[in-house]
DNA sequence: TTGTAGGCGTTATCAA
DNA sequence: TTGATAACGCCTACAA
C-alpha cells in the first residue's frame, strides 16, 4: 500500500529515507544516524534533517529496520486472559512503560500451559525483542520457558510458580504481604484471625499467601486450624467458608485475612447476613486492590500488589538482558501496599458514609 | 541474533528459505510460494518443501516478509484500558479470532482522545494491517479517525460515539437492549419500573441505553419521571439513586433495570439495606455480564453485550477491506443476550442456595 | 564526521 | 507451473 501511495505522488524510485536525505541534501546514511539518535550533535545537518523529515512526515518503515537490525520493537506479552483482573492490572503499566521505549506491544493469551507455550514459541518466531509471561494460575510454565530460546531472546516470568532456577522471576512477596496483612490487622486490634488461604489452583495474587505457613512470625495469630482455609478465590468460598467460621457464636475470629478481594468480599456478605457489623465486630482486608473493594460498602481494606515495580522490573530485565551477555537469571519480589480502607478503620460504619455524593 | 544463530551453525551464507529451497531441492519462490499457500497443489514438490520446513524448523522471517509485501500481519488495538471490562472482554474475543487468521495483535492504550490519537498514528506508522479502535467512554475519535490514513487501511471503531459516517462502526444495538431489558422485567410481572440510565459520560456498555427515552415501547413502563436517572455507571450511584426512589414506602417501583451490573450491585446493597427482598418484593436487571453479576448474592440478571459478534465483525469488516477495494463504511448493531440469574427468578431467594458448595 | 555501497530474507515480476 | 532476478527500505561496514 505505501509503495501505492508513493507511486501516486510520483513515479521516480522515491525510498522514503532517501526523500529526506535528497530534502535535506544528506546522504540516507546521516539521515538514518541523525533520527536513530547514534548522532547527537545538534548542528545545522541535523536541524535540517530532522526538518526534511517532519515535512515529508517520514517515519521509518519498520518492517525494513528490523530486517537489516534484527530488532523489532516489539516486546511480546503472554497472558491467561486480559480478563483476569492481575493481567489486565499488569498490562496497563507494563504498556505505557514499553511505549516510552518506542516498544510496542504483542498481546497473546493462552488459557492452558499448551497454548501459552505455542504463544510463547510463535511470539519468538514472530521476531520479538523480549517475551514476558504470565502463566495461567496453577500452571508451571518455567520448564516451557527454559526450552525457549531463552538463550536468544530475553524471557521474564512475572508471578506464578516458577521452579526452574534458568528463569527471569519477578512476582510478589508472600512474606512481606502476610507480614503486612497481620500487621495491619493487629494494629487494628484484630487479636484472633481467620485466613482464607489460595488452594493449590491459586491465581497470581493468591500466590502471595502460599507456602509460609510455618512463619514463626505469623502462627501465634492462626491459633484455631479451622480457622485457616484453602481454596478458590471466589466469592463463593469466600462466603462458604465465613459461614462456618461463624457458626460458634461463642468463638469466633475477629478479624479476617483474604487472600483475594473476591474472598473478601464473599466474606462480607456473610458477616452482613449474619448481622456481624464490619469493621466493629470484625476486621477484613483482602488482596488484589480490585475496583470491587474500592466500590463495596463498606469499602474494605486490600494489599496493592506491586504492579509498577513488577512492570519496571520485568522491562529492565529484557532491556538488560539484550545489551549485556549473559547474566544470571534473576528472581525478585515485591512487597505489596496496604490500601487502608472502612474494613479496617476504626468503628462506625453506617448509611451516611455512602448517603452524601460522591 | 538470528544471524548470530546461523553463523554459529555454519558460516555458509545460509539464508533460511535458501536453506529450504536447497534441502527440498526447488527454488526459494516455490518455497515462498507453497509456505504462503499461494500453491495449493499437494504434490511430490510440495511435500518436500513442507517436510524440508519442519525439518530445518523454518519459519519466515516476518521483517523480510513484510518488507517485501508490505504485510504485516499485525492489527493495531486501541483501547481505553485493559482494566476496563469492556475492553478486556472484546480483546478477549479479538485475539484468539485474529490468531486463527495468523494476524497479531499490536495492543495500544490511550486514557484520553488526544492519546488514543497518537496510539493510532503510531500504530499506522508502524504498519499494522487494520485498526481497531474502542474510544474513551463520551469522547468522538471518529473526527480522528476519519482523518487518519482511512482510505490507506481499513479502521473499524467498536462503541462510542460515532459522529462521522466515514468511520466503519460495530456496537450494541441499545433499542434492542432496552426491549430485551423490559421484556424480560415484564414476562416476570414487573410492572412499575425504575431505570437507572447512563448519564453522558456513559461509558462503552452503557451507551446502549441512552438516546431511546422517547421510545414508545418503553415509555409507558417509566412512568414516574423521578425514577429516570442519570449519572455515573458506579456501585455508588446504584446505592444512592436506589434509596432515593424507594424513600417513600407508598410508592415503589417493583423492578430496577440498571444500565451497568455496577449500578445493579449498589441497588441490591441499597435494597438489602432497606430490608427489600430480591426477586420477591423488586426485580433487578443489569447490564454487562460482569463477574461480579454472576457471583452476587442473589446472582444478578444481566445483560450480555455482544463481544463475539462485535469481535467477529469488526475482524471481517478489516479483511474485506484489505481486499475489495473501497467499500462504503459500515455501522452494525448487535443485541445483547439476556443471561438469567436469580434477581429476576421466581421468588425465593435464601441461604441454602449458596450454603451447598459450588 | 560523512558518504558509498552492499546486504538483511522475502516476495513479485517476468521469462522460460 | 517453476526458476532466476530484482526490488522492498533501511542500516552499517568501510572508505574517504
Amino acid at each position: 500500500m505505501k509503495s501505492r501511495a508513493r507511486t501516486s505522488r510520483s513515479d521516480s524510485p522515491n525510498n522514503s529515507i532517501t526523500e529526506v536525505a535528497a530534502l535535506a541534501e544528506v546522504s540516507t546514511a546521516t539521515v538514518s544516524r541523525v533520527l536513530s539518535g547514534r548522532r547527537n550533535k545538534d548542528d545545522d545537518i541535523a536541524r535540517r534533517v530532522r526538518d526534511a523529515a517532519e515535512k515529508l512526515h517520514y517515519s521509518a518503515n519498520s518492517a525494513a529496520s528490523s530486517l537489516r537490525s534484527d530488532i523489532t520493537n516489539t516486546l511480546g506479552v503472554v497472558i491467561p486472559s486480559p480478563i483476569d483482573a492481575f493481567s489486565a492490572q499488569l498490562l496497563s503499566k507494563l504498556e505505557p512503560k514499553a511505549r516510552e521505549d518506542g516498544k510496542y506491544i504483542l498481546a497473546s493469551m493462552g488459557e492452558t500451559a499448551k497454548e501459552q507455550g505455542e504463544c510463547i514459541d510463535s511470539l519468538i518466531a514472530r521476531g520479538v525483542d523480549g517475551l514476558i509471561v504470565i502463566p495461567i494460575p496453577g500452571a508451571d510454565l518455567s520448564e516451557i520457558i527454559a526450552d525457549s530460546a531463552t538463550d536468544k531472546i530475553p524471557i521474564v516470568q512475572i508471578s506464578g510458580r516458577n521452579t526452574s532456577s534458568k528463569v527471569n522471576w519477578v512476582g510478589i512477596d508472600g512474606v512481606s504481604s502476610m507480614r503486612e496483612a497481620i500487621t495491619h490487622i493487629t494494629d487494628h486490634n484484630g487479636t484472633s484471625i481467620m485466613f482464607m488461604s489460595a488452594g493449590l489452583d491459586n491465581d497470581a495474587t493468591a500466590d502471595a499467601f502460599v507456602a509460609f505457613q510455618n512463619s514463626s512470625q505469623i502462627t501465634g495469630y492462626l491459633h484455631e486450624p479451622e480457622w485457616t482455609t484453602f481454596g478458590e478465590c471466589t466469592i463463593q468460598r469466600g462466603y462458604n467458608d465465613t459461614l462456618k467460621a461463624f457458626e460458634d457464636a461463642e468463638d469466633r475470629p475477629n478479624a479476617i485475612i483474604c487472600s483475594s478481594d473476591d474472598i473478601a468480599v464473599g466474606s462480607m456478605m456473610a458477616l452482613q447476613q449474619l448481622g456481624i457489623a464490619v469493621p466493629n465486630e470484625v476486621k477484613i482486608i483482602g488482596f488484589g486492590d480490585s475496583q470491587l473493594a474500592a466500590a463495596y460498602h463498606p469499602s474494605i481494606t486490600t494489599l496493592r500488589p506491586p504492579y509498577e515495580s513488577m512492570a519496571e522490573e520485568a522491562l529492565r530485565l529484557i532491556k538488560l538482558k539484550r545489551s549485556g551477555r549473559h547474566h544470571l537469571p534473576s528472581h525478585t519480589a515485591f512487597p505489596p501496599q496496604v490500601i487502608r480502607r472502612e474494613s479496617t478503620s476504626s468503628p462506625r460504619i453506617g448509611t451516611s458514609d455512602m448517603a452524601d455524593p460522591r
